[in-house]
DNA sequence: CCTTAAATATTACGGATGTAATAAATATAT
DNA sequence: ATATATTTATTACATCCGTAATATTTAAGG
């Protein structure tokens, strides 16, 4: 269970794109991050390099530009990431980030069903899931 | 709704002290926290004096020695790390972190029968709660 | 082949952070 | 009053991050 590689705000801003629609060029990062930022191209391409130095993504040669795809997982990632919010916030235990939220109004009753839901969807692990 | 001040991580770990014991000393801050780091005193100063700078502390002077209290408050705080948390990596869906957990497998019997047992306590907001 | 437009690589720079060391102030004991 | 032990304040420095600008490489067109 290595530690993932750190990945800064604004690089996360990028792996959302790279995630969802790698195999990508730089240029089509640049583009579908300028619908949503105000950032310089150049900027986009320090954040891409760092993410590669980093060993977040590799790239593929065609031609010459780069073509890119993420080596950390967009699940492994999410689910490091609230592991460590959640032992650093709630002293791992997510039942105390809920009842926080209960406590403090913050879960709309549609919320408050879906999770019921969930909850009942699924009772032990092992067990057969007959859906 | 104004934004709190910004706490790295290891100011985080003087707040969780501070949050604790205060009203306490920079001698008593620095002993609890050697307890569970390696951190040399001056680190921890330094920590301190930052906090005061970043209005998350205030102190009084107690004859030579500096008695601290949090400004910012720990659950105003935690509660605006889990949003800013949810919102980056769950598009603010506390159902969706939930989800990913139980898929995963997360989550004991222990945690699930207590998530159920929160979730049925409470049902419609505005409700009088005869507990 | 050589020029040039487009892509990638290198360099920049200020603020935050981790991690202290050194300097200055001050309360207290003599 | 003064020295000194203790506290607080100032300074340091490397790395990371946000945010680019400049420089170099290279594919493609003439």
């Amino acid at each position: 269970m290595h530690d993932l590689p750190k990945i800064s705000e604004a690089e996360y801003e990028v792996m959302k794109i790279v995630w969802k629609y790698a195999p990508i060029s730089t240029n089509e990062i640049t583009d579908k991050l300028l619908q949503t930022t105000a950032w310089s191209p150049k900027t986009i391409q320090t954040l891409i390099k760092r993410l590669v130095t980093k060993g977040v993504l590799t790239y593929e040669k065609q031609s010459r530009v780069f073509v890119y795809t993420p080596i950390v997982k967009e699940n492994e990632y999410i689910g490091q990431k609230s592991s460590s919010f959640l032992e650093r916030y709630y002293n791992g235990d997510i039942t105390a980030m809920l009842s926080a939220y209960i406590e403090n109004d913050k879960l709309s009753e549609a919320e408050i069903d879906h999770l019921r839901s969930l909850l009942s969807k699924r009772s032990k692990k092992g067990e057969p899931s007959h859906d």
